[in-house]
DNA sequence: ACAGAAAATGAATGGTTATTCATTCAGTTG
DNA sequence: CAACTGAATGAATAACCATTCATTTTCTGT
């Protein structure tokens, strides 16, 4: 009975309405990864999650509305782990492009159960446009950011050549080429050597403030 | 009744078996595109194919090897294509690079309902291993194509400092990405943007070979 | 034209699953 | 401590859906 519980503990009622639709939602989480979108069930989630059946509905009314708050939390906790680095006063534009490189690659991003979510999602955009929705005004803001870092770098270190905004959309899809190679290959690739091949390319564009690691 | 079959005409039963089961195929095809993976039931591809309810189970035996065939059909689409343009002795190697970006951003290819599909079983692999082993021979075989032309490119062209695996695993990431922001932001990016996204990329690493577009 | 084979049909079946809600339980207040 | 409030439970319900198979339709060979 007690077997599942996801990590907050606590007896049952001592926790928050926010905490226990948290822990609901984490358990989601690690359903879709174990089971697939099409496989979680409302028992699955309940079960992993150590509560009642009926406590879903209580809480988010439907397994839709479970779905999407899903989606929304991960999204947020990427979103807005990105607006603090861009926000970050004391950092100056290379530094803010590192701290981006970092965190997307880092051990709390890279989670395979979280990269699971992602892709589940992102496999049902067309048909489910809701979900879309939910990324779409996160997505414009970081790629806003972005490449206006990319400008300042451009005119900072003397590049000519380099088109920021080609730069921005080569380099968001490149690290999203590799979350999808982390997921579905994780043998091939972990984590910090997919952090590498973003820093390579990001090498060729910005020589002077980004190196290629030594040794690979 | 008649009016939602896929392509394929041609009076019942004039159909050799081979030619039902990729009508049916690709009625799962569109199908996944228009209501998810976890949305498609069987009486919606049998609809799509304008055929009866039974017949999936006539063809594939259960809907699982229906989904599982499905992917196979669009790996090896995929794949083949490739291959051709590997084995081809009158393309040099430029030449079949060149071949390999035109391919992958082909309409062919790049059809929203078939990219769909692919993130679909994508955001599943972690959960449906089946689904992996089935991509996992020919992405193998592809990426060592690639490292080959990338290495022969390299010793041809005096490219010192290229690692041509390297180049492979980032330029692979880089077109998983762009397919990517072709299924889920199709009004941000169009196939042939995204193709000059890849270009400009190959281009950084070979600019003696490749040329970035001119005008975006 | 006929018999037999093969393909296709779709109503019926049975298993699964989201949702409901009467009841139980824990915490709080006076 | 007793009455009250709202969170939690899980058996029951109703909807959904994959699969089966008896029947019908079409094709093929003679």
């Amino acid at each position: 009975m007690e077997a599942f519980k996801t990590e907050l503990a606590g007896t049952p009622r001592s926790l928050s309405k926010q905490a226990r639709r948290k822990q609901l939602i984490e358990a989601t989480i690690k359903c879709i990864a174990d089971k697939g979108l099409s496989g979680t069930t409302m028992a699955d989630v309940t079960q992993q999650a150590g509560l009642s059946l009926g406590i879903v509905n209580l809480h988010f009314q439907s397994k839709e509305k479970l779905l999407i708050e899903t989606m929304r939390y991960i999204s947020k906790e990427y979103s807005s782990g990105l607006t603090k680095i861009f926000n970050n006063q004391s950092l100056n534009t290379e530094q803010k492009i590192l701290a981006h490189i970092n965190f997307d690659f880092s051990r709390k991003i890279t989670d395979r159960n979280k990269l699971a979510v992602w892709f589940a999602f992102w496999g049902e955009t067309k048909s489910r446009p809701t979900y879309l929705s939910i990324c779409a005004s996160y997505i414009g803001e970081i790629a806003k950011n972005l490449t206006e870092l990319f400008a300042l770098l451009k005119q900072q270190g003397d590049y000519e050549q380099v088109d920021p905004e080609l730069v921005c959309t080569c380099y968001t899809a490149l690290c999203d080429g590799l979350w999808l190679d982390l997921l579905v290959t994780p043998k091939g690739l972990n984590p910090s050597q997919a952090q590498d091949v973003a820093m390579h390319y990001l090498a060729t564009q910005f020589p002077n403030n980004f190196k290629t690691q030594a040794g690979r």
